[in-house]
DNA sequence: AGAAAAGTTCGAAAAATCTCGAACTGTCGG
DNA sequence: CCGACAGTTCGAGATTTTTCGAACTTTTCT
């Protein structure tokens, strides 16, 4: 017989409407190196999940995903499925919105020590 | 007999250089609402720290020592002895230098969700 | 001097995060 | 259809933060 419930396909994730992003938790989500240097990654254009690089190429998918999910739920990035990856975006507008200058200033920091 | 080793006092706590300041280090101690509630406070100018107060007033000492360390160990205030307490003061030009516009942004969000 | 006020530090317990493997869902190529 | 890809989710263990009391130091008041 046809099972009653659908599937649920876990595929499109909840993101947080542009109005509800909170700035502890966003900057929680900037605070970490790793998550720093995937948002500015994106800042040059959305991006495949497979083609955003971690500084260590053998990090086990879980913890990738793991970051990007801090991301996402501080709404900083959003992630849709896309053939047979998912597609990375920079939530720029929503931020700027909500926090004016917030994203810039983020990104305008030098990564390392550099003069 | 006279002890051969100082006593050690215990005031005037380490603060990293202007220069030192890290990123990441400072959005972190920034990302936590009791933290940034102090901020605030100290916006509007030094404070000695019995007047600076938190949301539950019945916190113990120590647990409001460890959110200043945090503070004050990414370089966001300053905390020195002052009589028989101690003044903490927004590191606000450091801050300014190293990462222009990040506190006149964080201070700029509305503290709760307010219209 | 003695006691109270104001904080820091230390250590331990509690809570939140991170990491990673295993299992699972979809998509694409043969 | 079947197997390789690409990622998410779950749970457990490891690591990091937070919380709080107790002990201690310095300053001020009487």
């Amino acid at each position: 017989m046809t099972p009653d419930i659908a599937p649920i396909p876990h595929l499109d994730l909840p993101h947080p409407e542009p109005g509800d992003l909170k700035l502890t938790q966003v900057l929680f989500a900037f605070s970490d190196p790793e998550r720093l240097a995937i948002v500015r990654q994106l800042a040059s254009g959305p991006l495949d999940m497979a083609q955003c690089h971690l500084s260590d190429a053998s990090t086990p998918k879980s913890t990738k995903s793991h970051l990007m999910k801090v991301l996402r739920e501080a709404g900083i990035i959003r992630n849709e499925a896309s053939g047979r990856g998912r597609r990375l975006t920079l939530r720029r507008q929503d931020l700027d919105a909500r926090f004016p200058g917030l994203l810039a200033c983020v990104l305008a920091d030098t990564p390392d020590g550099a003069p």
